[in-house]
DNA sequence: GCCAACGTTGGC
DNA sequence: GCCAACGTTGGC
């Protein structure tokens, strides 16, 4: 079923893989691993599809912000960590079976400016976005088109 | 390190 | 199903 492209921002803390480091991976894919949280799963695994737009955003750094532009890159697929028992996602109660925690892969196209949280905040226009309300704590969530397309004309 | 906000867990 | 306790996120 043919849809139009949607747009995501999904968050990573740049120590654990950057838009840097998601660059220089072969084909700039990385697979998103260790989301443990049931809302931003089922993104992944019920609405993502192959070429929704990634804002790639910076979080738990010095300047949390967009740093990068990226797209979906796969259907979603059991997260891997979830079996290790030697990883912090490690989650005993899932099997291989039923697992619980699925992930898609994220291909990274470019690295932008960093388009700050403060900067973002500031900007009317992106005022109503999902990851700018009060609390949220969602890592990944939807995007607007017109957030989408406001915040391309921001990172120039 | 602090803390607001919110998700998860588990006893009842 | 309720809800208190606890854990986590993530900006500051």
């Amino acid at each position: 079923m043919n849809r139009n492209r949607q747009y995501w921002l999904m968050k990573s803390e740049p120590e654990e893989v950057s838009i840097d480091d998601a660059l220089a991976a072969p084909d700039g894919v990385v697979a998103w691993t260790g989301v443990r949280n049931y809302q931003a799963r089922n993104f992944m695994r019920d609405a993502m599809r192959i070429g929704d737009g990634v804002l790639f955003y910076h979080s738990g750094c010095a300047e949390p912000g967009i740093a990068g532009v990226a797209e979906v890159a796969s259907t979603a697929y059991p997260d891997p960590t979830q079996f290790d028992a030697s990883s912090i996602y490690h989650d005993p109660k899932s099997t291989q079976e039923q697992p619980r925690w699925m992930l898609v892969d994220v291909r990274a196209i470019r690295k932008t400016r960093l388009l700050s949280l403060f900067e973002m905040k500031a900007d009317p226009a992106l005022a109503d976005m999902l990851v700018l309300r009060r609390g949220n704590r969602l890592s990944i969530t939807p995007v607007e088109p017109a957030h989408w397309q406001r915040i391309l004309q921001l990172l120039g």
